[in-house]
DNA sequence: CCGTGCGGACGGGCGCGTCCGTTCTCTGAT
DNA sequence: ATCAGAGAACGGACGCGCCCGTCCGCACGG
């Protein structure tokens, strides 16, 4: 299933066809997207599609896949050389790793606007059925996010209170800056954005806080 | 007579259509509803919907309407006899009127859960085709949300800062609570959660802010 | 000569939108 | 008050196009 990476050829024609899929389904949405269309683009027979992905909704899954394994890798990157956020945390301090991890994702989908699509319509599309995706994905985020919160607030560096409530407010921030800013079609400005709004959700927005 | 029941006024078919329609759709996704069911559920034949409302994607818009309208009266109503969010921003302040308007928010999706659904999909299926309604919608809001904010600016109860920053920021923790908030399950939570965001974002997580 | 990977033609199902026969409603005349 | 008739509203059967997934013939390597 997954472990692709062996047959290398055959890992080759299943990359390039995930890169076609994540186009055309960004592009047209995954039930307008004929799957024909990605066979073609791709340069291969609809049949070697299927006999690599199953069915449509297998294509479209590993697709979402392989765009959160690019974004993982990206946010890594951006961590320069400190192995885990954790670390980073220690080094530079809370304040510093979110808005890190916050500039490293708005980065990566101002670069791959297609992608942050993908995220978008596999939420639409497989709400229901036990995402196997998007909610492992959110879970293993969430609680990395949250023990970094919980490291945070007993070192003092954030306001004390609820660690759910500290990553909720940022996930939610971040996300709701993403789809919207994205939106907005200042797709070129969206690092921008989120930086803005992370700094405004790190000092408040009251000019005198309680 | 009870005949006026059976066959009420065309206004009326409509509306009935419509709540149908938010049931459907949200239920099922924009792609995936058969007009029929919608018809079948509403007790109609599917000739009156598509007379009533041309074709699939005008009955969908409309129904988005509908449900964008439904959520304005009830954040109106919350505005407690203010006829205004500005002369309530006079009376309590800033602070409290960012607080009433989330939580109207989200008094609203938690009692109407289907209808933050309608709000993702129209996101999703029309997002390029100059939207109408979404993106006409969000100027709207977003226009009295810069007044709003500009306001509390001047008035010393805001930080001074870019007020199309705080806007985004506002917006974009609101949207990201709503629908996350939403996916994680706990759609029973869901005015705790936009509160408990909200409360972080005002006061900033930071223990000492710059 | 056999086995494996390939691709495109095709079947079948599904669902949008229409068409036309039926039913309801409203008006005006008796 | 009753009724006739016109016109509007209704509804569901059906046509048609689209697209998923399969199947079978082919090409190439061992």
């Amino acid at each position: 299933m997954s472990d692709t990476i062996l047959k290398p050829k055959a890992s080759e024609t299943q990359r390039e066809i995930l890169i076609v899929a994540a186009d055309v389904f960004a592009a047209e949405g995954f039930r307008n997207t004929d799957v024909q269309v990605i066979a073609d683009r791709a340069g291969v027979g609809k049949g070697t599609v299927y006999r690599h992905f199953g069915n449509k909704e297998q294509l479209f899954l590993a697709t979402a896949q392989y765009c959160m394994g690019r974004l993982e890798e990206h946010v890594t990157e951006q961590l320069e050389g400190y192995p885990t956020a954790e670390a980073y945390l220690e080094a530079h301090g809370a304040a510093d790793v979110l808005r890190l991890i916050a500039r490293a994702c708005a980065q990566f989908y101002q670069q791959n606007p297609l992608y942050l699509e993908i995220l978008i319509q596999e939420r639409v599309e497989f709400r229901e059925a036990n995402d196997p995706l998007q909610v492992l994905m959110r879970k293993n985020t969430r609680a990395g996010l949250d023990k970094l919160m919980e490291t945070a607030i007993k070192s003092g560096d954030l306001r004390k209170g609820k660690v759910k409530s500290a990553s909720d407010a940022f996930g939610d921030l971040l996300y709701g800056s993403l789809v919207q800013g994205s939106v907005d079609g200042d797709s070129q400005r969206l690092v921008q954005r989120v930086e803005q709004s992370v700094e405004l959700l790190l000092n408040g927005l009251l000019a005198s806080p309680s």
